[in-house]
DNA sequence: TATGAATGAGCCTTCATTCAT
DNA sequence: AATGAATGAAGGCTCATTCAT
């Protein structure tokens, strides 16, 4: 049974990341891992039961730092539609860092794969937007009367699809994102 | 070149469709498929050349059907915007319709496919879409400016979306689209 | 069990035996003999027991044909030194014109393949080869006295050799070896 | 680079010469291999990268044998003629005892395995004997005048042939070799 | 008899996971 | 605890051979 030491741990989840960030889950293998970490495999694997529950750590670390710093927005004295924009800022660049993860990120937002078991964050992040937006919905808006999540999906959505076919392109990119927004807002 | 039995062939697209619709390409084995299909791996190989291929074809089948009903629209004696909104339910019904296409289309659009070369058809569908889009931009619109493609790839995505997360509530969908869409014009 | 027709038969050995020729057993398919026979695999199996029996008999009638080539020399009004030299012409032509099937002689030769079951052919070429070289040597040779095949056996080897190593050197070539055959018997 | 100890790889080595001695490169699997040495392929894969390195290093390995007792013959002081009869009777012993060793040596004289890229060691060896050769050649000579490697080739390939088919007979197959040389120079 | 689609064992190679040291 | 060599199940693909038509 693997035993685990919280400073060892850490510094794995960081390396896989790391790896993970720039490579599909396919092309990494788990001596990379070790390797990055300076140590055996067989020292990994007292810390890991195995590679996929690595995986998922990792992305649930991931998505945690991406809404650690959203929590970060939401104490700043800006208003809420400064906060969205913010968001999609903090999002946008956290999906443009992370190579490897967009992948997985798009997966779970599309339900892509199954076996990325729910792992809740989707979710999460979906209803933090969406309790945003609802702020800034007119009311008799049909958005808000219905509280569906529409909207905050869309956002979510669009940023990882133009990150994937226009990189290179942040302002502009963000620029139609808030464009958007607005004019849906308006 | 292999013998094309016309019966077996699209059998083994609709079986692939299948498959690669839950699973991504490498959790796939062609063993899977020839189960599927009910026949020998071997004889899989007899009308499909490699995994590749057999990958890219499904790929290739499922925008191509979405393609030819949406070229029917065009012949219609409609205005460009009743058009759009047409294409928006072509895309809708069809990606609803055909549980298969759904993964394909969400990969191809995102690129989660890029090592698969690409085949042309995602470019092809968005710009048939941005060609309409271009016509009801305002002039001085930075959109229609930059004539960048941003405002279609965001349809596409938004449709697949909304059909994956809201199913069986087409009407929700396709208005929430096209009120975005209105407002994003206005 | 496969009905022989003698026709076809042969047509099978000699469609084999040109492609056997220019490539090796493993270069060459069923399906490319069948397809050169302009017949299904199926049928070519109704003559033909195996991939390997087929080669083997091709493997034959290859030898058979340079031995008839050989004994075609024997009836000529020459001596018997001219004879010999006659021999290694036939051979390093017959030899130089196959390629595919060379690599088996070399494994006879050479004992190198033992599933190529010894057909006893490389014995009947050496005896015949020694029978004539015997007729050459001195007597009080050493080789006469002792009757072994070493001088054939190294002709013949020689032959091979300098058809792979110096091809498109046939005049050199030959003249090597009838030098090292007349300095050995002089 | 795959760890390499020095036991397993000299084991890995002679194994697969000891199979590839009495199969050509198609017969031989690495499951073979693997199972003669007693370990797993995936094991036999730490030590050796693919089934045609293996191959050329058995060559390799064969041949540089040989050549390394030839330089200590080079030392020798004494003629070059028996410097020459001492090639031989290395190249004779060296081929005799180690079995593995001959059939490499064949397919690699006869350019059997062509398709394995070159090794150049074969090159080496001729070239060597041929050195030494030219020097005891006459002027005037055509060998000599057109300095080609043919009775350097001839002389390996004999030794070969002599040990596959008249096992046991050393001294009777030295004698003829050299004989043969002899005459040839005189 | 002829056909050729179907079969499936077999091959090379990879890599997550284990375990003796 | 740490190591990393060993393991062997898989996976993509080929091709000799079979058999239903």
């Amino acid at each position: 049974m693997p035993k685990i030491i919280k400073g060892i741990n850490e510094n794995i989840i960081a390396c896989a990341m790391k790896l993970f960030e720039h490579h599909d889950y396919e092309e990494i293998d788990m001596k990379m891992i070790a390797d990055e970490l300076g140590i055996a495999v067989g020292t990994l694997y007292n810390y890991v039961p195995n590679k996929k529950t690595l995986y998922l750590n990792v992305h649930k670390m991931s998505w945690q730092k991406t809404f650690d710093r959203m929590d970060q927005k939401d104490k700043l004295p800006i208003s809420d539609r400064e906060k969205i924009e913010e968001y999609i800022v903090v999002l946008y660049e956290d999906i443009e860092k992370r190579k490897g993860i967009r992948r997985a990120l798009i997966k779970n937002i599309t339900s892509l794969s199954e076996d990325i078991e729910a792992n809740g964050i989707k979710e999460r992040l979906i209803s933090k937007m969406n309790k945003l937006l609802f702020l800034l919905m007119k009311d008799g808006d049909d958005s808000k009367e219905h509280n569906d999540n529409r909207l905050a999906e869309t956002l979510i959505t669009t940023i990882l699809v133009m990150v994937e076919l226009h990189p290179g392109e942040k302002e502009k990119n963000i620029t139609f994102i808030v464009k958007m927004l607005n004019s849906f807002l308006r």
